[in-house]
DNA sequence: TCCGCTCTTGACCATCTGATCAAGAATTAA
DNA sequence: TTAATTCTTGATCAGATGGTCAAGAGCGGA
Protein backbone atom coordinates (compact mmCIF):
# COMPACT_ATOMS: atom_id res chain seq x y z
CA UNK A 1 0.00 0.00 0.00
CA UNK A 2 1.69 2.88 -0.74
CA UNK A 3 2.12 6.07 1.50
CA UNK A 4 -0.44 8.50 1.05
CA UNK A 5 0.86 11.97 0.41
CA UNK A 6 -1.39 14.10 2.63
CA UNK A 7 -2.91 17.01 -0.12
CA UNK A 8 -1.90 19.45 2.08
CA UNK A 9 1.35 19.00 2.90
CA UNK A 10 1.92 19.50 6.87
CA UNK A 11 4.46 22.03 7.61
CA UNK A 12 7.72 21.42 8.97
CA UNK A 13 9.34 23.09 12.28
CA UNK A 14 11.52 25.22 10.64
CA UNK A 15 9.48 26.20 8.52
CA UNK A 16 6.73 27.07 10.76
CA UNK A 17 9.53 28.73 12.93
CA UNK A 18 11.05 30.69 9.70
CA UNK A 19 7.73 32.13 8.34
CA UNK A 20 7.03 33.30 11.84
CA UNK A 21 10.07 35.08 11.93
CA UNK A 22 9.83 36.51 8.64
CA UNK A 23 6.18 37.68 8.86
CA UNK A 24 7.48 39.42 12.40
CA UNK A 25 10.67 41.19 10.46
CA UNK A 26 8.23 42.26 7.77
CA UNK A 27 5.86 43.90 10.12
CA UNK A 28 8.94 45.90 11.19
CA UNK A 29 10.19 46.83 7.92
CA UNK A 30 6.83 46.89 6.08
CA UNK A 31 5.29 49.58 8.68
CA UNK A 32 8.07 51.70 8.39
CA UNK A 33 8.58 51.90 4.70
CA UNK A 34 5.65 51.14 3.15
CA UNK A 35 5.14 47.77 0.77
CA UNK A 36 6.95 50.10 -2.17
CA UNK A 37 9.56 51.70 0.06
CA UNK A 38 10.72 48.00 1.57
CA UNK A 39 13.36 45.63 0.22
CA UNK A 40 13.68 41.97 0.64
CA UNK A 41 16.87 42.60 1.44
CA UNK A 42 15.79 44.25 4.40
CA UNK A 43 13.78 42.28 5.52
CA UNK A 44 16.22 39.33 5.33
CA UNK A 45 18.39 41.14 7.45
CA UNK A 46 16.10 42.22 10.09
CA UNK A 47 15.41 38.35 10.72
CA UNK A 48 19.03 36.98 9.98
CA UNK A 49 17.96 34.52 6.77
CA UNK A 50 20.15 35.04 3.05
CA UNK A 51 17.61 36.59 0.67
CA UNK A 52 17.31 33.60 -1.52
CA UNK A 53 16.58 31.49 1.86
CA UNK A 54 13.81 34.31 2.25
CA UNK A 55 12.27 33.88 -0.97
CA UNK A 56 12.35 30.03 -0.44
CA UNK A 57 9.43 30.48 2.06
CA UNK A 58 7.56 33.44 0.18
CA UNK A 59 7.96 33.40 -3.31
CA UNK A 60 7.50 36.72 -3.98
CA UNK A 61 7.41 40.01 -1.62
CA UNK A 62 4.19 40.38 -2.16
CA UNK A 63 3.30 37.27 -0.96
CA UNK A 64 5.09 38.31 2.66
CA UNK A 65 2.99 41.38 2.25
CA UNK A 66 -0.38 40.11 1.60
CA UNK A 67 0.29 37.07 4.28
CA UNK A 68 1.25 39.86 6.53
CA UNK A 69 -1.90 41.72 6.38
CA UNK A 70 -4.31 38.80 6.56
CA UNK A 71 -2.03 37.44 9.65
CA UNK A 72 -3.20 40.65 11.34
CA UNK A 73 -6.66 41.84 9.87
CA UNK A 74 -8.61 39.77 12.37
CA UNK A 75 -6.81 40.92 14.99
CA UNK A 76 -7.54 44.45 14.25
CA UNK A 77 -11.12 43.83 14.36
CA UNK A 78 -12.17 42.05 17.58
CA UNK A 79 -12.61 45.02 19.55
CA UNK A 80 -15.47 45.94 17.08
CA UNK A 81 -16.87 42.57 16.84
CA UNK A 82 -17.47 42.51 20.98
CA UNK A 83 -19.52 45.39 20.57
CA UNK A 84 -23.02 44.11 22.21
CA UNK A 85 -26.30 45.03 21.64
CA UNK A 86 -27.51 44.14 25.24
CA UNK A 87 -24.88 46.43 26.58
CA UNK A 88 -25.17 49.65 27.47
CA UNK A 89 -24.49 52.17 25.10
CA UNK A 90 -22.56 54.37 26.28
CA UNK A 91 -20.89 51.58 28.17
CA UNK A 92 -20.03 49.34 25.48
CA UNK A 93 -18.80 52.23 22.56
CA UNK A 94 -16.49 53.72 25.88
CA UNK A 95 -14.92 50.02 26.16
CA UNK A 96 -14.66 50.01 22.17
CA UNK A 97 -12.85 53.21 22.08
CA UNK A 98 -10.21 52.05 25.28
CA UNK A 99 -9.88 48.85 23.53
CA UNK A 100 -9.32 50.46 20.39
CA UNK A 101 -6.65 52.93 22.15
CA UNK A 102 -4.84 50.29 23.84
CA UNK A 103 -4.78 48.65 20.66
CA UNK A 104 -2.88 51.43 18.69
CA UNK A 105 -0.81 52.11 21.79
CA UNK A 106 0.27 47.91 21.86
CA UNK A 107 0.61 47.58 18.47
CA UNK A 108 1.68 50.85 15.95
CA UNK A 109 3.12 48.86 13.76
CA UNK A 110 -0.02 47.18 12.44
CA UNK A 111 -1.91 50.36 12.90
CA UNK A 112 0.73 51.81 10.24
CA UNK A 113 0.71 48.94 8.01
CA UNK A 114 -2.81 49.31 7.48
CA UNK A 115 -2.87 52.82 7.20
CA UNK A 116 -0.26 52.52 4.47
CA UNK A 117 -2.09 49.66 2.41
CA UNK A 118 -5.19 52.35 2.21
CA UNK A 119 -3.50 55.59 1.80
CA UNK A 120 -2.27 53.74 -1.03
CA UNK A 121 -5.63 52.80 -2.31
CA UNK A 122 -5.91 48.90 -0.63
CA UNK A 123 -4.16 47.46 -3.88
CA UNK A 124 -4.16 43.84 -1.81
CA UNK A 125 -7.49 44.16 0.78
CA UNK A 126 -9.62 46.43 -1.47
CA UNK A 127 -11.80 43.35 -1.62
CA UNK A 128 -12.08 42.76 2.32
CA UNK A 129 -13.20 46.44 2.98
CA UNK A 130 -15.73 46.32 0.74
CA UNK A 131 -16.54 42.83 2.04
CA UNK A 132 -15.98 41.15 5.34
CA UNK A 133 -15.14 44.86 7.03
CA UNK A 134 -18.15 46.08 5.15
CA UNK A 135 -20.35 43.91 6.51
CA UNK A 136 -19.12 44.24 10.35
CA UNK A 137 -19.30 47.77 10.15
CA UNK A 138 -23.02 47.43 8.73
CA UNK A 139 -24.06 44.94 11.13
CA UNK A 140 -22.88 46.96 14.28
CA UNK A 141 -23.96 49.71 12.66
CA UNK A 142 -27.33 48.48 13.08
CA UNK A 143 -26.74 48.41 16.64
CA UNK A 144 -26.28 51.73 17.42
CA UNK A 145 -29.04 53.16 14.86
CA UNK A 146 -30.90 50.62 17.34
CA UNK A 147 -29.80 52.19 20.48
CA UNK A 148 -30.56 55.46 18.70
CA UNK A 149 -33.98 55.00 17.89
CA UNK A 150 -34.77 53.98 21.90
CA UNK A 151 -33.37 57.64 22.66
CA UNK A 152 -30.15 55.87 24.39
CA UNK A 153 -27.59 57.37 22.30
CA UNK A 154 -27.76 60.50 20.70
CA UNK A 155 -28.72 60.72 16.76
CA UNK A 156 -26.10 60.97 15.03
CA UNK A 157 -24.92 58.56 12.06
CA UNK A 158 -23.66 55.62 12.93
CA UNK A 159 -20.97 55.09 10.31
CA UNK A 160 -19.28 58.36 10.78
CA UNK A 161 -19.58 57.58 14.28
CA UNK A 162 -17.47 54.45 13.76
CA UNK A 163 -15.05 56.73 11.64
CA UNK A 164 -14.13 59.27 14.02
CA UNK A 165 -13.81 56.42 16.97
CA UNK A 166 -11.52 54.51 14.02
CA UNK A 167 -9.67 58.22 12.94
CA UNK A 168 -9.40 59.34 16.94
CA UNK A 169 -7.54 55.82 18.06
CA UNK A 170 -5.53 55.43 15.32
CA UNK A 171 -4.09 58.89 15.05
CA UNK A 172 -2.03 58.25 17.64
CA UNK A 173 -0.17 55.25 16.23
CA UNK A 174 0.15 56.58 12.42
CA UNK A 175 0.60 59.94 13.31
CA UNK A 176 2.69 58.79 16.11
CA UNK A 177 5.51 61.41 15.08
CA UNK A 178 3.66 64.29 14.75
CA UNK A 179 1.64 64.09 18.12
CA UNK A 180 5.69 63.85 19.62
CA UNK A 181 6.68 66.78 17.88
CA UNK A 182 3.90 68.69 19.05
CA UNK A 183 3.49 67.71 22.46
CA UNK A 184 7.53 67.54 22.86
CA UNK A 185 7.70 64.79 25.43
CA UNK A 186 5.51 62.10 25.07
CA UNK A 187 5.20 61.31 28.92
CA UNK A 188 1.86 60.36 29.95
CA UNK A 189 0.57 60.54 26.48
CA UNK A 190 -1.70 57.64 26.03
CA UNK A 191 -3.60 57.93 29.45
CA UNK A 192 -4.84 61.67 28.61
CA UNK A 193 -5.36 61.09 25.31
CA UNK A 194 -7.92 58.03 26.17
CA UNK A 195 -9.23 60.23 28.81
CA UNK A 196 -9.56 63.51 26.36
CA UNK A 197 -11.50 61.05 23.97
CA UNK A 198 -13.50 59.36 26.17
CA UNK A 199 -14.97 62.41 28.00
CA UNK A 200 -15.09 63.97 24.87
CA UNK A 201 -16.58 61.75 22.01
CA UNK A 202 -18.85 60.27 24.91
CA UNK A 203 -20.32 63.23 26.09
CA UNK A 204 -21.13 63.93 22.47
CA UNK A 205 -22.81 60.58 22.70
CA UNK A 206 -25.06 61.59 25.84
CA UNK A 207 -28.56 61.28 24.39
CA UNK A 208 -30.47 64.96 24.71
CA UNK B 1 28.46 100.95 -16.29
CA UNK B 2 28.37 96.97 -16.62
CA UNK B 3 24.81 95.81 -16.44
CA UNK B 4 23.74 94.64 -13.08
CA UNK B 5 23.05 90.79 -12.72
CA UNK B 6 20.18 90.76 -10.21
CA UNK B 7 22.03 88.52 -7.02
CA UNK B 8 18.13 86.46 -7.25
CA UNK B 9 18.19 85.55 -10.88
CA UNK B 10 14.69 86.74 -12.23
CA UNK B 11 12.55 83.39 -13.11
CA UNK B 12 11.55 82.69 -16.71
CA UNK B 13 7.84 82.63 -17.91
CA UNK B 14 9.02 79.54 -18.82
CA UNK B 15 10.44 78.43 -15.74
CA UNK B 16 7.43 79.66 -13.41
CA UNK B 17 5.22 77.90 -15.91
CA UNK B 18 7.04 74.53 -16.27
CA UNK B 19 8.23 74.35 -12.28
CA UNK B 20 3.85 75.04 -11.54
CA UNK B 21 3.18 71.88 -13.97
CA UNK B 22 5.59 69.51 -12.49
CA UNK B 23 4.66 70.88 -8.71
CA UNK B 24 1.08 69.79 -10.15
CA UNK B 25 1.94 66.89 -11.57
CA UNK B 26 4.04 65.51 -8.34
CA UNK B 27 1.31 66.48 -5.72
CA UNK B 28 -0.74 63.96 -8.52
CA UNK B 29 2.01 61.46 -7.93
CA UNK B 30 3.64 61.80 -4.96
CA UNK B 31 -0.23 61.97 -3.15
CA UNK B 32 -1.12 58.35 -4.79
CA UNK B 33 2.50 56.07 -4.24
CA UNK B 34 4.39 58.69 -1.82
CA UNK B 35 8.01 59.62 -2.49
CA UNK B 36 9.74 56.11 -2.48
CA UNK B 37 6.51 54.65 -4.74
CA UNK B 38 6.89 56.99 -7.43
CA UNK B 39 9.53 57.20 -10.36
CA UNK B 40 10.32 60.05 -11.81
CA UNK B 41 9.62 59.18 -15.03
CA UNK B 42 6.04 59.11 -13.71
CA UNK B 43 5.86 62.65 -12.96
CA UNK B 44 7.23 64.16 -16.14
CA UNK B 45 4.93 61.31 -17.94
CA UNK B 46 1.78 63.63 -15.78
CA UNK B 47 3.11 66.48 -16.97
CA UNK B 48 4.57 65.92 -20.42
CA UNK B 49 7.77 66.85 -20.14
CA UNK B 50 11.08 64.38 -21.00
CA UNK B 51 12.58 62.86 -17.65
CA UNK B 52 15.89 65.24 -18.46
CA UNK B 53 13.71 68.28 -18.64
CA UNK B 54 11.98 67.81 -15.73
CA UNK B 55 15.16 67.21 -14.06
CA UNK B 56 16.47 70.36 -15.47
CA UNK B 57 13.86 72.69 -13.23
CA UNK B 58 14.62 69.88 -9.96
CA UNK B 59 17.78 68.33 -9.60
CA UNK B 60 16.76 66.05 -7.70
CA UNK B 61 13.65 63.78 -6.91
CA UNK B 62 14.11 64.94 -3.76
CA UNK B 63 14.14 68.43 -4.51
CA UNK B 64 10.67 68.49 -6.25
CA UNK B 65 8.74 66.58 -3.26
CA UNK B 66 10.27 69.14 -0.57
CA UNK B 67 9.60 71.98 -2.40
CA UNK B 68 5.90 70.44 -3.00
CA UNK B 69 5.27 69.93 0.79
CA UNK B 70 6.72 73.71 1.53
CA UNK B 71 4.27 74.57 -1.17
CA UNK B 72 1.38 73.42 0.57
CA UNK B 73 2.54 73.69 4.13
CA UNK B 74 1.33 76.90 5.24
CA UNK B 75 -2.24 76.52 3.31
CA UNK B 76 -2.70 73.80 5.34
CA UNK B 77 -2.29 75.35 8.64
CA UNK B 78 -4.10 78.56 7.37
CA UNK B 79 -7.62 77.20 9.71
CA UNK B 80 -5.81 76.82 12.41
CA UNK B 81 -3.78 80.07 12.60
CA UNK B 82 -7.76 81.58 12.39
CA UNK B 83 -9.12 80.41 15.58
CA UNK B 84 -9.74 83.88 17.38
CA UNK B 85 -9.37 84.10 21.35
CA UNK B 86 -11.87 86.69 21.22
CA UNK B 87 -14.61 84.54 19.48
CA UNK B 88 -17.38 82.65 20.58
CA UNK B 89 -15.05 79.19 21.57
CA UNK B 90 -17.85 76.61 20.52
CA UNK B 91 -18.40 78.90 17.33
CA UNK B 92 -14.72 79.29 16.42
CA UNK B 93 -13.85 75.52 17.25
CA UNK B 94 -17.23 74.43 15.04
CA UNK B 95 -15.72 76.74 12.28
CA UNK B 96 -12.31 75.64 12.36
CA UNK B 97 -13.98 71.82 12.13
CA UNK B 98 -16.25 72.92 8.96
CA UNK B 99 -13.24 74.59 7.34
CA UNK B 100 -11.20 71.32 8.37
CA UNK B 101 -13.60 68.98 7.13
CA UNK B 102 -14.24 70.85 3.54
CA UNK B 103 -10.12 71.32 2.92
CA UNK B 104 -10.02 67.66 3.21
CA UNK B 105 -12.33 67.51 0.64
CA UNK B 106 -11.56 69.55 -1.80
CA UNK B 107 -7.48 68.97 -1.40
CA UNK B 108 -7.70 65.09 -0.46
CA UNK B 109 -4.12 64.64 -2.24
CA UNK B 110 -2.72 67.22 -0.18
CA UNK B 111 -3.89 65.50 2.91
CA UNK B 112 -2.74 62.13 1.89
CA UNK B 113 1.16 63.88 0.78
CA UNK B 114 1.35 65.20 4.69
CA UNK B 115 -0.11 61.72 5.76
CA UNK B 116 2.31 59.83 3.84
CA UNK B 117 5.31 61.91 5.09
CA UNK B 118 4.46 62.04 8.80
CA UNK B 119 2.98 57.98 8.65
CA UNK B 120 6.97 57.24 7.07
CA UNK B 121 8.60 59.09 10.15
CA UNK B 122 8.03 62.91 8.34
CA UNK B 123 12.14 62.55 7.62
CA UNK B 124 11.82 65.92 5.45
CA UNK B 125 9.55 68.32 7.63
CA UNK B 126 10.45 66.70 11.02
CA UNK B 127 11.83 70.37 11.87
CA UNK B 128 8.61 71.87 10.89
CA UNK B 129 6.53 69.96 13.11
CA UNK B 130 8.89 70.40 15.94
CA UNK B 131 9.08 73.93 15.01
CA UNK B 132 6.49 76.34 13.80
CA UNK B 133 3.77 73.43 14.11
CA UNK B 134 4.27 73.06 17.03
CA UNK B 135 4.35 76.48 18.03
CA UNK B 136 1.02 77.24 16.41
CA UNK B 137 -0.54 74.43 18.39
CA UNK B 138 0.85 75.63 21.45
CA UNK B 139 -0.60 79.24 21.14
CA UNK B 140 -3.88 77.67 20.32
CA UNK B 141 -3.62 75.33 22.44
CA UNK B 142 -3.19 78.28 25.06
CA UNK B 143 -6.16 80.09 23.87
CA UNK B 144 -8.79 77.06 24.30
CA UNK B 145 -7.06 76.67 27.76
CA UNK B 146 -8.19 79.94 28.43
CA UNK B 147 -11.56 78.93 27.49
CA UNK B 148 -11.78 76.11 29.50
CA UNK B 149 -10.75 78.37 32.35
CA UNK B 150 -13.23 80.76 31.76
CA UNK B 151 -15.78 77.87 32.37
CA UNK B 152 -16.42 78.34 28.64
CA UNK B 153 -16.26 74.88 27.17
CA UNK B 154 -15.70 71.36 28.60
CA UNK B 155 -12.51 70.80 30.18
CA UNK B 156 -10.25 68.67 27.99
CA UNK B 157 -6.48 68.67 27.20
CA UNK B 158 -6.05 71.49 24.60
CA UNK B 159 -3.68 69.26 22.42
CA UNK B 160 -5.22 66.15 22.27
CA UNK B 161 -8.59 68.03 21.12
CA UNK B 162 -6.96 69.44 18.33
CA UNK B 163 -5.60 66.20 17.53
CA UNK B 164 -9.04 64.94 17.20
CA UNK B 165 -10.07 67.60 15.13
CA UNK B 166 -7.24 67.10 13.36
CA UNK B 167 -7.79 63.26 13.05
CA UNK B 168 -11.45 63.27 12.63
CA UNK B 169 -11.36 65.27 9.09
CA UNK B 170 -8.44 64.16 7.77
CA UNK B 171 -9.67 60.41 7.90
CA UNK B 172 -11.94 61.21 4.75
CA UNK B 173 -9.07 62.03 2.80
CA UNK B 174 -6.35 59.93 3.60
CA UNK B 175 -8.65 56.64 4.16
CA UNK B 176 -10.97 57.82 1.59
CA UNK B 177 -10.50 54.32 0.00
CA UNK B 178 -11.71 52.60 3.13
CA UNK B 179 -15.08 55.08 3.94
CA UNK B 180 -15.86 54.84 -0.04
CA UNK B 181 -15.69 50.96 0.73
CA UNK B 182 -17.74 50.77 3.86
CA UNK B 183 -20.38 53.11 2.98
CA UNK B 184 -20.78 51.42 -0.76
CA UNK B 185 -21.56 54.75 -2.47
CA UNK B 186 -20.19 58.02 -1.39
CA UNK B 187 -23.49 60.07 -2.21
CA UNK B 188 -23.70 62.90 0.46
CA UNK B 189 -21.03 61.69 2.13
CA UNK B 190 -19.35 64.74 3.34
CA UNK B 191 -22.30 66.79 4.19
CA UNK B 192 -23.50 63.95 6.32
CA UNK B 193 -19.93 64.00 7.74
CA UNK B 194 -19.56 67.14 8.36
CA UNK B 195 -22.99 67.26 10.64
CA UNK B 196 -22.19 63.95 12.34
CA UNK B 197 -18.38 65.30 13.91
CA UNK B 198 -20.03 69.17 14.50
CA UNK B 199 -22.72 67.08 16.57
CA UNK B 200 -20.53 64.64 17.89
CA UNK B 201 -17.79 67.17 18.75
CA UNK B 202 -19.13 70.39 19.74
CA UNK B 203 -21.74 68.31 22.09
CA UNK B 204 -18.57 66.75 23.69
CA UNK B 205 -17.04 70.34 23.89
CA UNK B 206 -20.23 72.40 25.87
CA UNK B 207 -19.47 73.09 29.66
CA UNK B 208 -21.09 71.25 31.76
C1' DT C 1 19.32 90.38 -37.47
C1' DC C 2 22.52 88.68 -34.17
C1' DC C 3 24.25 86.79 -29.91
C1' DG C 4 24.05 84.96 -25.52
C1' DC C 5 21.35 82.58 -22.57
C1' DT C 6 17.75 79.31 -21.54
C1' DC C 7 15.52 75.19 -22.60
C1' DT C 8 15.09 70.40 -24.44
C1' DT C 9 16.35 65.78 -25.44
C1' DG C 10 18.38 61.16 -26.93
C1' DA C 11 21.78 58.36 -25.36
C1' DC C 12 23.92 56.69 -21.66
C1' DC C 13 25.54 55.11 -16.94
C1' DA C 14 25.71 53.12 -12.19
C1' DT C 15 23.11 51.25 -8.89
C1' DC C 16 19.45 48.93 -6.76
C1' DT C 17 16.31 45.30 -6.42
C1' DG C 18 13.19 41.35 -7.16
C1' DA C 19 13.78 36.96 -8.58
C1' DT C 20 16.16 32.48 -10.31
C1' DC C 21 19.08 28.47 -10.17
C1' DA C 22 22.13 24.87 -9.40
C1' DA C 23 24.61 22.72 -6.05
C1' DG C 24 25.70 21.61 -1.55
C1' DA C 25 24.31 21.15 3.63
C1' DA C 26 21.12 19.73 7.02
C1' DT C 27 17.23 17.18 8.52
C1' DT C 28 14.06 13.49 8.73
C1' DA C 29 11.92 8.99 8.27
C1' DA C 30 12.86 4.09 7.61
C1' DT D 1 23.12 3.95 8.21
C1' DT D 2 20.83 5.39 4.21
C1' DA D 3 18.13 7.64 1.03
C1' DA D 4 14.72 11.02 0.25
C1' DT D 5 13.37 15.38 1.36
C1' DT D 6 13.90 19.87 2.97
C1' DC D 7 16.69 23.79 3.64
C1' DT D 8 20.42 27.16 2.49
C1' DT D 9 23.31 30.04 -0.27
C1' DG D 10 26.73 32.19 -3.69
C1' DA D 11 26.45 33.59 -8.12
C1' DT D 12 23.88 35.68 -11.36
C1' DC D 13 20.32 38.00 -14.23
C1' DA D 14 16.96 41.29 -16.12
C1' DG D 15 14.55 45.25 -15.50
C1' DA D 16 13.72 49.55 -13.24
C1' DT D 17 15.29 53.89 -11.78
C1' DG D 18 17.80 58.21 -10.39
C1' DG D 19 20.76 60.96 -12.46
C1' DT D 20 24.38 62.87 -16.16
C1' DC D 21 26.00 64.87 -20.43
C1' DA D 22 26.84 66.87 -24.71
C1' DA D 23 24.74 68.81 -28.37
C1' DG D 24 21.19 71.04 -30.56
C1' DA D 25 16.74 73.98 -30.58
C1' DG D 26 14.37 77.98 -29.01
C1' DC D 27 13.90 82.53 -27.04
C1' DG D 28 14.64 87.40 -25.87
C1' DG D 29 17.15 91.67 -25.58
C1' DA D 30 19.97 95.02 -28.24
Amino acid sequence: MPKARPAIPRKTRIQTQNEELILAAALEVFSVHGFRGSTVDQIARTCGLSKPNLLYYFRRKEDIYVALLEHTLSDWLEPLRALDAAGDPLEELSRYIRVKIRLSRDNPKASRLFANEILHGAPMIGKFLKGPLKDLVDEKAAIIAGWIGEGRLAALDPHHLIFAIWATTQHYADFDVQVNAVLGSPQGLMATAENTLITLLVDGLRPR
